[in-house]
DNA sequence: CTGGGATTGGAATGTCCAGTCCAATTTGAT
DNA sequence: ATCAAATTGGACTGGACATTCCAATCCCAG
């Protein structure tokens, strides 16, 4: 028989999905506002206008409704990057995306973290599924810069020396720390700080035809304007 | 009359003072494994050896109790680097500056986040006197690095464009989201990564006396051991 | 149209937890 | 020594919260 994940259900009928949906959506929504301990399922029944048995009947437990929430913002994160990842393959493009991002948290006014870097520094000490699961998200994420990275390598615009991997990680670390000052500071300044810092340092692999004249990458990088 | 800040108490014995701080040292400790919401005040009370009076005759409420937490947590983080971060001012006191924060990462297995950063990111939204206090934390740290920075490039290491302030905001967002990362994935590779590769960039601003010979820091970031 | 699974309603339970209160004991300055 | 302030003990309260439970209703395959 074809058993799905762990905590997955009987048949699911389109009405039943449909609530199902709704409960996350609307845990998701609570989740990234109040985190995940700030978020009661009190709450959740309220914004989904459903009753406990119904969040019972789709969730075995708390963690459960988690689980689903990281499923949820990860395919957020990325399916709303999605069109920025899918070209990442030229400084443009890379500058695009930085643009992007912060244009996402200028949109917030700075509330907020990462809605999966928020989710994996609550959660990565108290549940370790979580935590992979978050952990698998940042992969995801990872991998698809590494992939933009690489075909900027294939066609030349990147020295050979230039690691795809090794960027790809930097990067996202200067964004989940960007972000996350950002946050604290409630301005972008960090954000746009650790990002400009970063694709400066990708620049300055380029290649002579990959950016002409310029000098690879070196201080570029302005103090944007108070946020 | 010399008014102290908001919830401070009467004069305050030897005695109470010892008393405040086991409560402060044994809520950071466990709030730092558990985070706040995981840390109830019966914990801290167990831990601390403290009865219920105790904790409010020393802080009005929990609020009061994480804010000292915060700062303990600042003034541990910086005291605990300052003996790298009061000579941060070459390549060299940088990159044991990186060693240490990576070391000390590796010791804890990679359990737990920045103490700093983890209460940034759990109290941003919850309550905004300690989302100052954490960001006030940040900068201090950026602070201390940027010094340091500076004081590199007053001596002729780097060159002018270098801009102390902008790399020391880059630096610090490179190793919280690596940090975030590392403790993410139980792996100090993306810490290491994230540090290298903003280190790399910051010896691209290298005089041609700061680091004879080699090309200004390019391609020297290598995928570190599975740790 | 009908039986059984899918879905839903909503009250009830038991635990955890922040915060309160009153009274006892200790301490330090005079 | 003495008294007021500082410190401590510990029970108690009221609410919040995750989870359980017993039915009732809905929906579709046969």
């Amino acid at each position: 028989m074809t058993v799905l994940r762990s905590a997955d259900h009987a048949p699911l009928t389109p009405k039943g999905r449909a609530t199902r949906a709704r409960i996350v959506d609307a845990a998701a929504a609570l989740i990234f506002e109040r985190g995940v301990s700030g978020t009661s399922l009190d709450d959740v029944k309220a914004a989904a206008s459903v009753s406990s048995s119904q969040l019972y009947h789709y969730f075995a437990d708390k963690v459960a409704l988690v689980s689903a929430v990281i499923a949820h913002q990860v395919d957020a994160v990325l399916g709303g990057q999605e069109p920025y990842l899918s070209h990442l393959d030229s400084m443009a493009a890379l500058r695009a995306w930085r643009d992007a991002v912060v244009r996402v948290r200028r949109t917030l006014n700075c509330h907020g973290g990462c809605p999966i870097g928020s989710l994996a520094s609550e959660l990565a000490e108290s549940d370790n599924t979580l935590r992979r699961e978050a952990a698998a998200g940042f992969s995801r994420w990872a991998e698809r810069i590494r992939v933009g990275l690489h075909a900027m390598r294939e066609r030349g615009e990147l020295r050979a020396e230039a690691d795809p991997a090794v960027l790809a990680t930097a990067i996202l670390a200067s964004t989940q720390g960007g972000i996350l000052l950002s946050q604290a500071h409630r301005s972008t300044a960090p954000l746009e700080i650790a990002l400009d810092t970063m694709l400066d340092y990708v620049a300055s692999f380029l290649t002579p035809r990959g950016q002409k004249g310029r000098r690879a990458g070196t201080g570029r990088v302005r103090v944007p304007n108070r946020a």
